[in-house]
DNA sequence: AGTCTGTTGGCC
DNA sequence: GCCAACAGACTG
């Protein structure tokens, strides 16, 4: 017998022991029995036989011929639970597709028996509901556990396990038999080697490819589905200009020396993807494989045309948009080594690559790369990790940097590439502040360009960051706000819903109630959101088309493309939206930009509140004036004198960096001290608050740490549970390892009723 | 004693 | 995360 660590799929402190009969490879699945329930483990390594007071229990079946988990990523993920002590199996799941790493559960299946007996109506009408699988707690909650045992008893339904899903779905390939090749078809599969019989049809039809296995030229072989890719021609790619030429000298002058960090610094459209193409090139004819993440969904399939257009089928995508069953296959042909590219989304981060040789982080500022729910991964920071431990070199790339990225390039740590010059025929924008003063949306200066925009036959983007249509309403008679009974936040009035809802926890109850302090019915709007600005719009210039765009109006990707759409054709004249107006869409008609209040966001309790903003307005003013027009930007304002409008206003970034870095060195924030924020919640307001002063306690206690706090959180309620937090500050990251641990392990003997989360960096300090 | 409901410890 | 075991409340 061998003995093995695994890590299993639940929220457990470490890995448990298990024995097997046949040696096991580190990163092999393996499904164990763990309780009364079996769930697929992962192998770790190889341990002397325990002497635990427990019983050791055995591996029941290898999943794996050869462990998908390649070395270097088990490494890795080992190193990223240590760091935001998190238990394995969390850390684990992110490094699969779905149903990959997973409890095996139970379901019920309707017989052929039961099917007769509904027929017949002997069986309840009810029991057709199993028609379709279903799930052990799907079927509690409609059943009782005696109708279950006894539609089993009857013979009616079939209990089985679910073991779908832990596999790629396969489809049949064609396989060229070698040879000279005749004939078109022939040809075409020559080329490539092998390719799906499904797409061979489509292209030759179906008698083609059945002569091609007729005659033997091709054989038929299962491999994982292949995704429908863009459509992309190749071998047109730009020649680089002098400028990216000498940058992409620069990185390859450096990739002999593994591990490295190049901050490339260019305006969007300046070429910063031509320069990954050319280096991934290099690193692939190298024969090792290439990381791309990207911040968003939606900008996968820009940067994935590019690498198609360079790679072909080399190249994966992973995001979280893919149907399970395509990112399972994608992923696999990733473990294979058959795609030695991936683009994707933050988690991709954790593909897993063989001989990783490159990773590049495309607009490495965005907050998307921080995973707010669940386990709060920075997968921008993971990405230097991971490349650090491959030693391998990792490229940055943004048009506004972070202020740590910029701050680490100025002091060395990384090496700083400038792509200094615009697409060719685009100016700046000009930009100018508006001093806003009353409580009208919209400065006469706006309107006045707005209309001159319109008279010309152009369009306008206005920006807002408030979806609804007002943000607050208050009683008339006791002044009270209208808040949500679950959080400390107001309702958001949305008129064309009638609603109020709570954009938090989703609550919401009809416009408009009684006052529940004063039982008033009349009520005041404070505030505008999106669907107020749209409205207004509609009253200033009553014959041009006003279109939104929020999570109100967009609620699919085709809703989306159809409204970018509308615009390029020029059905739109005013486009009001919400950060996701911001995104790198190319509006060609689009000479005006408006931010209706540039300093929103500026006031949040988060020390880089300042950094987003900055980063915000450049993005957004980036979006006019992309065609042959030139493009004009109004950020109204109530502060024109913040240094962040100031330096909006001259779109210069090294003002604002100096500006910035000066605070963060004066407050002590990052990067010249680590942060880790600790979030006590309880539905008891002074269980919350005693958690969080036992832990400040705790703290207190290690000389390195410094200890902010207790404080109630910024959203001192949220879906029912009270929140208090404690901030600690520390010189190194290191410092935090130790007092965290022990403090974890305290935490698991206090008692039940409190929740304790970790945030190592944070982002947001709410 | 039997039955139901809510809480809690531990998974090898 | 989830199950089983346990405690306590209520029933007959």
């Amino acid at each position: 017998m061998r003995f093995y660590n695994l890590v299993l799929p639940v929220p457990l402190p470490g890995a448990l022991v298990y024995a097997s009969k046949a040696p096991l490879l580190p990163g092999v699945r393996v499904l164990v029995p763990v309780k009364t329930r079996r769930m697929v483990g992962v192998v770790l390594e190889e341990v002397p036989e325990p002497s635990g007071p427990w019983e050791i229990r055995e591996v029941e079946e290898v999943l794996d011929q050869e462990p998908l988990i390649p070395q270097e990523l088990l490494r890795f993920l080992l190193w990223c639970q240590g760091y935001y002590l998190a238990p394995p199996g969390e850390v684990f799941r992110l490094a699969f597709p779905p149903g990959f790493f997973r409890e095996i559960r139970r379901r019920y299946r309707l017989t052929p028996a039961g099917r007769q007996a509904l027929a017949e109506g002997r069986a309840p009408e009810a029991l057709s509901w199993f028609r379709k699988a279903r799930s052990l707690r799907a079927t509690r909650s409609r059943f009782t556990e005696a109708e279950l045992s006894e539609f089993l008893a009857r013979g009616w339904l079939s209990e089985e396990e679910d073991l779908s899903r832990l596999r790629p779905p396969e489809e049949p390939w064609l396989e060229f038999a070698g040879g000279e090749p005749l004939g078109e078809a022939e040809r075409f599969l020559a080329e490539r080697g092998r390719w799906p019989r499904r797409f061979l049809e489509e292209i030759f039809g179906r008698k083609a490819v059945e002569d091609l296995l007729r005659e033997r030229r091709a054989r038929v072989v299962s491999l994982p589905r292949l995704r429908r890719g863009p459509v992309v021609e190749s071998g047109e790619r730009p020649r680089p200009s002098p400028e990216q030429l000498s940058l992409i000298r620069e990185i390859e002058r450096f990739l002999p020396q593994g591990f490295t960090v190049f901050l490339l610094h260019g305006v969007t459209g300046s070429g910063k993807t031509l320069v990954y193409l050319e280096v991934a090139e290099r690193v692939l004819a190298q024969g090792k494989s290439v990381l791309v993440l990207v911040p968003e969904i939606a900008l996968t399939p820009y940067v994935e045309t590019h690498f198609v257009a360079a790679f072909g089928r080399e190249v994966a995508v992973l995001h979280s948009a893919l149907s399970p069953s395509a990112r399972a296959a994608e992923w696999f042909r990733v473990a294979r080594g058959e795609a030695r590219v991936v683009v994707g989304t933050r988690l991709a981060l954790f593909a897993p690559l063989r001989d990783l040789g490159l990773i590049v982080v495309d607009e490495e500022h965005d907050p998307s790369y921080k995973q707010a729910e669940r386990l709060p991964y920075q997968a921008r920071d993971l990405a230097l990790m991971r490349g650090r431990m491959a030693g391998v070199p990792v490229i940055l790339g943004s048009a506004t940097p972070s202020v740590k990225s910029f701050y680490f390039a100025r002091t060395g740590r990384y090496r700083y590439l400038r792509l200094k010059s615009r697409p060719s025929g685009r100016r700046l924008p000009e930009v100018e502040l508006v001093r806003l003063s009353g409580p009208e949306p919209f400065s006469s200066r706006l309107l006045e360009a707005l209309s001159e925009t319109l008279s010309r036959g152009e369009q306008a983007l206005l920006f807002l960051n408030r979806r609804g249509y007002a943000p607050a309403v208050y009683c008339r008679e006791c002044g009270e706000v209208l808040g949500c009974p679950n959080c400390s936040l107001t309702l958001t009035y949305h008129r064309a819903r009638g609603l109020l809802l709570c954009h938090f926890c989703g609550h919401e109850v009809r416009a408009f109630p009684l006052c529940p302090h004063c039982q008033g019915t009349a009520f005041r709007l404070s505030g505008s959101g999106t669907e107020r600005i749209e409205e207004e719009l509609r009253k200033y210039f009553p014959g041009a088309e006003v279109a939104r765009l929020d999570r109100d109006t967009v609620t699919s990707e085709k809703r989306l493309t159809d409204l970018l759409r509308r615009l390029r054709r020029g059905e739109i004249q005013i486009l009001v939206g919400t950060q996701m107006v911001a995104q790198g869409h190319d509006l060609p008609g689009v000479t005006l930009v408006g931010v209706l209040l540039a300093e929103g966001g500026l006031h949040l309790p988060d020390y880089r509140a300042a950094e987003r903003t900055f980063q915000l307005l450049v993005q957004v003013a980036g979006r006019a004036g992309r065609g042959n027009l030139p493009g004009r930007v109004i950020l109204q304002t109530r502060l024109p004198e913040h240094y962040v409008l100031q330096a909006a206003l001259k779109q210069d970034y090294e003002a604002f960096f100096e500006e910035d870095l000066a605070r963060r060195r004066a407050f002590s924030f990052p990067p010249f001290k680590r942060l880790c924020l600790l979030l006590v919640t309880s539905v008891r307001e002074e269980k919350a608050r005693e958690g969080a002063e036992r832990a400040a306690e705790f703290f207190r206690s290690w000389p390195e740490l410094e200890v902010l706090g207790p404080a109630p959180a910024p959203l001192a309620r949220l879906a029912g549970r009270f929140r208090w937090q404690v901030l600690l500050r520390a010189p190194r990251a290191s410092a935090f390892d130790r007092p965290l641990q022990r403090f974890l392990e305290e935490v698991s003997r206090w008692p039940s009723g409190l929740r304790v989360t970790l945030d190592r960096d944070p982002e947001e300090l709410l």
